[in-house]
RNA sequence: GGGCCUGUAGCUCAAUUGGUUAGAGCAGAGCGCUCAUAACGCUUUGGUUGGGGGUUCAAGUCCCUCCGGGCCUACCA
């Protein structure tokens, strides 16, 4: 039995996930922990809230809130959409967590210790009128370069011109629109990474079989311009994890705390403690994940995220660790998706475009979503949201093939034998090649997924489904019952069986229509098939089981014209 | 500007890493079936693989060049 980690990449507190946000970490996360669970591996699922910045502060503001009020109130609403959406974390944890500000300060100690951290002396931006410093990015002004007078202090939207926001003409506050900024100087600690960079790269460079897209990021961030730069570790900001060198103060550095982008990777540990202390557990209970001294060197770590995140996680946290010098786990894979786009543009938190995860459980169950942004996920390229091919997907593959199998097969039962699995008949050649297309197909099904290609997966899973129909069509048990109703129980016999199979092999992707096929044929067997066969006999003759409601209603023209105009503009 | 990804049937994507006649799903056409959510099955139309050049016995795949789309570029996270 294998120990499978994985990570979803920790969602921004900031507000309701879109549904790019969950086909690029949290969906594939949770569709690789609950197939390694019914493959029979011990998983640990450790997702959180992000909850430490600047855009987090300044959304409480504009609720009228605490920030710490916000944070907690916005990690009850992620985690019950999480819950909804069938994300099966065995914790989702809170980055403000008392677990974490202990382990962020421990390992900026023992960085220190280490000789990795440097104490640098910088000038930013303060606003007077907004009580705080202001990242290059929340100052606006106009551009040097063009002219353009809504620049932001990184760069110039407008005409690229990467910029510094002392560039700025009439720079204001991107927050109160306030020019009241003065130039102040501040002592911020850096991450001194690039004393690492040759021990980084020969690990990323080990990583033959990382996604393109991974190892293409790491490498050049890596090796661009003068190689793989320092990076500054704290903010002046009042709500973060206090700047602390393990459990001794750090003289200079009072009332700052560390950089979000320093505490989020390091929740992952945090949060699996988290789990164990509210499971009433020890420390081995978590060490034995992420400790290779205490257990975890036979731990495969596998972690999801968007391609945004993905140089925070093949160097910074990683230098975060290696830094250390004590023996942390470092991560195995690096799964990491492109970008879903909503309908010829981007999905935008900021601008309210696009489906929203509680706009979308609103309007259909989650396995319908589940499936379309699996089976569409931007593993090569950023992929796009259509209503069309949302409609289509969700009809032919869930309803159609899908739930159309379950319902015909056990409609027939009902007619003809009862609710009971039908006894009599035995198996011939047709069964045979049927149990032979399907072992073939579970091979190719469990290759994808063993590869982490989701897509493919999708796909094997759907030709799975499909046999099913071809062998129906090709028995025809209404036909034979005529002349020979033994062979025709004998079909449906195996036909109820393949009910059974196809819930099993599904529940990765559509968690609850799986259940529901379950409880409709009446058994908790959810052992994941090795022999076909086998499997196929699972329910013997004489078992009752009762036909379910329909498993996938069809989306009508009706709905997708509705639903699309009512996802045309932006979220108020 | 630099780097990376991408361009294959009307649409969404494959192609065992250079190897037979480039394949699936959807959409279209035809036939079959009547158990089923007007569902299912079979057959079939559809391609100068963005353009051009090169390497090779052999190129969708490698090289050069041009064109289009996208992403990243280190103080948003």
């Amino acid at each position: 039995m294998a120990r499978i980690l994985i990570t979803s990449a920790i969602p921004y507190i900031n507000g309701i996930k879109h549904l790019g946000n969950l086909v690029g970490s949290q969906l594939p996360a949770d569709l690789f922990a609950r197939y390694h669970r019914a493959r029979g591996d011990e998983v640990m699922f450790i997702c959180a809230t992000d909850e430490h910045g600047t855009p987090a502060e300044l959304a409480a503001a504009k609720a009228g809130k605490p920030i710490a009020e916000f944070c907690a109130e916005m990690h009850g609403v992620q985690a019950d959409i999480a819950d909804q959406f069938g994300l099966s974390f065995d914790h989702f944890g809170r980055s403000s967590s008392p677990q974490n500000r202990a382990l962020t300060q421990h390992f900026a100690g023992r960085l220190a210790d280490a000789g990795l951290i440097e104490e640098v002396n910088e000038k930013q931006v303060y606003s007077n009128a907004d009580g705080r410093f202001l990242p290059d990015r929340y100052i606006e002004g106009t551009c040097p370069n063009c002219g353009y007078d809504k620049a932001r202090g990184d760069q110039c939207e407008n005409c690229t011109k990467q910029l510094d926001p002392t560039d700025l003409i009439d720079p204001r506050s991107a927050i109160s629109g306030s020019s009241d900024l003065e130039v102040r100087e501040t002592k911020h600690l850096y991450l001194r990474q690039s004393k690492l960079k040759d021990e980084l790269d020969t690990w990323i460079n080990s990583k033959s079989d990382w996604p393109i897209l991974t190892t293409s990021i790491a490498k050049k961030w890596l090796h661009d311009g003068d190689g793989l730069q320092d990076r500054g570790i704290t903010r002046d900001l009042d709500w973060g994890v206090p700047v602390k060198r393990g459990n001794a103060d750090w003289p200079g550095m009072e009332g700052k705390v560390f950089y979000v982008w320093f505490d989020a990777p390091i929740e992952y540990i945090a949060a699996t403690k988290e789990w164990a202390d509210a499971k009433g557990l020890d420390d081995e209970a978590w060490q034995r994940w992420w400790r290779t001294d205490k257990g975890a060197e036979d731990v495969r770590y596998l972690q999801f995220m968007g391609k945004d995140n993905v140089p925070f996680h093949t160097l910074s946290f990683p230098a975060t660790i290696l830094g250390s010098g004590e023996p942390w786990k470092l991560v195995d894979y690096i799964k990491s998706f492109n970008y879903l786009n909503y309908d010829g543009g981007q999905f935008s938190t900021s601008q309210g475009r696009g489906i929203f995860m509680d706009q979308a459980l609103d309007i259909l169950p989650a396995d319908y979503w589940r499936w379309w942004l699996l089976s569409h996920a931007p593993e090569n390229s950023d992929s796009e949201f259509t209503w069309e091919n949302f409609q289509t997907s969700v009809n032919k593959d869930l309803a159609d093939v899908l739930g159309n199998f379950v319902s015909r097969v056990t409609k027939f039962c009902r007619s003809k034998f009862g609710e009971v699995v039908p006894e009599g008949g035995t198996y011939g050649p047709a069964e045979t090649a049927l149990i032979d297309t399907l072992t073939q197909g579970l091979k190719t099904y469990q290759d994808c997924m063993d590869r982490m290609e989701v897509r493919k997966a999708s796909t094997a899973l759907r030709a799975i489904w499909v046999a099913g129909n071809e062998y129906l069509q090709a028995a025809a048990p209404w036909a034979v019952f005529k002349e020979d109703p033994d062979t025709a129980a004998a079909q449906i016999r195996l036909s109820l069986n393949l009910i059974r199979f196809y819930a099993v092999l599904s529940a990765p992707f559509i968690p609850t229509a799986s259940a529901k096929m379950l409880s409709a044929i009446n058994t908790l067997d959810m052992e994941w098939p090795t022999d076909v066969a086998a499997a196929l006999e699972a329910l013997p003759a004489g078992h009752e089981f009762a036909v379910p409601d329909v498993l996938f209603a069809k989306i009508s023209d009706e709905d997708r014209e509705t639903w699309q105009a009512r996802f045309s503009g932006v979220r108020d």
